[in-house]
DNA sequence: CGGGGAAATATGAACGTTCAAATTACGCCA
DNA sequence: TGGCGTAATTTGAACGTTCATATTTCCCCG
């Protein structure tokens, strides 16, 4: 079904149709009518190859999928079909390509760009020292990162969630609930991510004037979470609670808590971040990451670049969403 | 960069460039390496739209990604990144689409088919009365599936885990533990995967002439599943050992078991299934699917149809592996 | 009712590649 | 050395679309 069987079927041009379809304002209506009952009687869908190469582009987004650690990483997946649910707005698809130890990363970059399979790129898990932004800005070619870009102030087209206003908004939801004692949990100091979180949660306890603050740092591993709650739960004692970085590290605390035969709510007041199926599955409240917005924010933000648009003014914090569970009500037991 | 340029360079026709790249035995072996060279000096990669719009074949496998609920499944996305590693062996790529309420499962495969986005499917998530094998094939859409097809015998082109014999090796492996009472913990009855789990735990477990086997059944979800713990836990006692029909609900004993202030592994041995991030994160000895390998098979189904072969005799098989964790393990208390 | 101008529609060309067919180069033997 | 057969290479055409331009149609007014 090409765009010439379309055009005889309504009796007129190949590029009336085409104007059908991209631009309407130039077909007068009568037209129009005639020409779209054609297209919906014969099913024509236009072909991508063929705009692609006509239009000397691919309308398709570039998104790379580390094969390490995807077991670990919790917000990855879901990232993704906010992605692809996006991609429905804004008439374009997604090609996800796989790193990894046997293909470094800017080989897929290179590889599908130079392919015209993609225009543009999302990036995710930026770091410091990451060489993906000034690769690419370099080169000319659209990107936005979900997660803050950091070595160049001047790069701003990225996405990220307010950590700092995530755990404040924990604390204070813990405290509303009444817990007196509310420690912390995070990781190593020197993660950009994760010293933002701290900060939330260290400052909203200081201005709610909370003296008994403990804290502690591992690495993300549930083991290594669970050693570490030990001395958390030691200081915030029965009817306190522990705010983390990360849902798995609480999945450890909670661990921790159930091996002492507390009960999650009641005993201890507990809140992760990232709203993982993992937390959901554990009844952990935590800090639900809006990630369709911020899929169809980092979606817009290619598409003005593709469409010549300069980089946004600076970078958009999305506010997360405290998202409550049994972890954090003091009436239930939850499940266990 | 285009083939023009490419042989312009060389000295050549683009032909020869094309046939460098596609029959290099038609070209003398001189030109061939000259061609080579300026292939390589230039950094030329064919556009994918050309080569798509030319050969009538877009190179790209499509997978429906569905909203809702992908935060529970545990194997998409693992699984998805094993595609993505997989598609550079076959010189082709993804296109995830979106389904949801939003937007039913067949829209995505008609459009992305009908616009020649993609040429093939492979599909998960695979159901009694699902629609899409027998839509597929009357269309003659190349397709395979991650997962058993049910309704229709004729239809072969399919992957799946040996979930029966999965679920005997973990029996097994839990007898010469030494674990003496082996429960489980499955699905109701009825779900087609979960029947075959349960039949090799209640297969493994009489042929070994265990007779304490006490069984329990819950939906996915791990409040349901910390619940139904209990009574089997009582049943197998301390010492006994429970084989789940997946992480989840291996989770759920484990929340379940820690409440009661059990240590994983000595006194209780805990199997689950699915070899997801959960598990490793929990230290669940679990069955692993093979999901490189699968993903692996299934390009090579859906390549081998693109070429005009017939669909595989029948279905494969793959079997799980047992990975072995701490809550197998009678000498070692775990992290809890 | 004819002419002028704008609106609507149609035509040629091009995007970069590969297939099919035509042409050229090469090696071999008489 | 000339001719012949095959291998190597080149040329024309086509995939389906959209841009730029050309042509036609329509409407309005003199």
């Amino acid at each position: 079904m090409t765009i010439n069987e379309v055009a005889a079927h309504a009796d007129v041009s190949r590029q009336t149709v085409s104007n059908t379809l991209n631009h309407p304002d130039r077909v007068r209506p009568a037209t129009l009518q005639r020409v779209r009952e054609s297209i919906d009687l014969l099913g024509y869908r236009p072909s991508a190859p063929s705009q692609q190469l006509r239009r000397q582009r691919s309308g398709a987004v570039g998104f790379e999928l580390n094969a390490l650690g995807s077991a670990l990483n919790e917000v990855a997946h879901p990232f993704l079909v906010a992605l692809s649910v996006a991609t429905a707005q804004y008439g374009c698809h997604l090609v996800p390509f796989a790193s990894g130890d046997a293909r470094p990363a800017l080989d897929g970059y290179i590889d599908t760009v130079q392919r015209h399979l993609v225009d543009a790129f999302v990036i995710v898990d930026t770091h410091p020292m990451d060489p993906r932004p000034a690769w690419l800005s370099q080169r000319a070619i659209p990107w936005v990162a979900f997660g803050r870009v950091w070595d160049d102030e001047t790069l701003t087209n990225w996405a990220d969630v307010d950590g700092r206003a995530g755990t404040a908004a924990a604390v204070d939801h813990l405290v509303e609930r009444g817990y007196e004692r509310i420690g912390y949990l995070g990781w190593p100091v020197g993660s950009a991510v994760g010293d933002d979180r701290r900060d939330g949660w260290a400052t909203a306890t200081a201005r709610r004037g909370i003296d008994a603050t403990p804290e502690a740092v591992c690495e993300q591993d549930i083991a290594e979470a669970t050693a570490a709650a030990g001395p958390l739960l030691d200081c915030v004692g029965r009817g306190g609670a522990v705010v983390c970085a990360s849902d798995l590290l609480a999945v450890g605390v909670l661990h921790a808590a159930l091996a002492r035969g507390w009960h999650i709510g009641p005993d201890l007041g507990l809140v992760g971040f990232d709203g993982s199926g993992t937390a959901q599955m554990c009844g952990i409240t935590t800090l639900v990451q809006p990630l369709e917005r911020i899929a169809d924010h980092c979606l817009k933000v290619v598409h003005d670049l593709l469409d010549g648009a300069p980089a946004p003014a600076s970078g958009s914090l999305f506010q997360p969403q405290l998202f409550t569970r049994t972890s954090t009500d003091r009436t239930k037991k939850g499940f266990s």
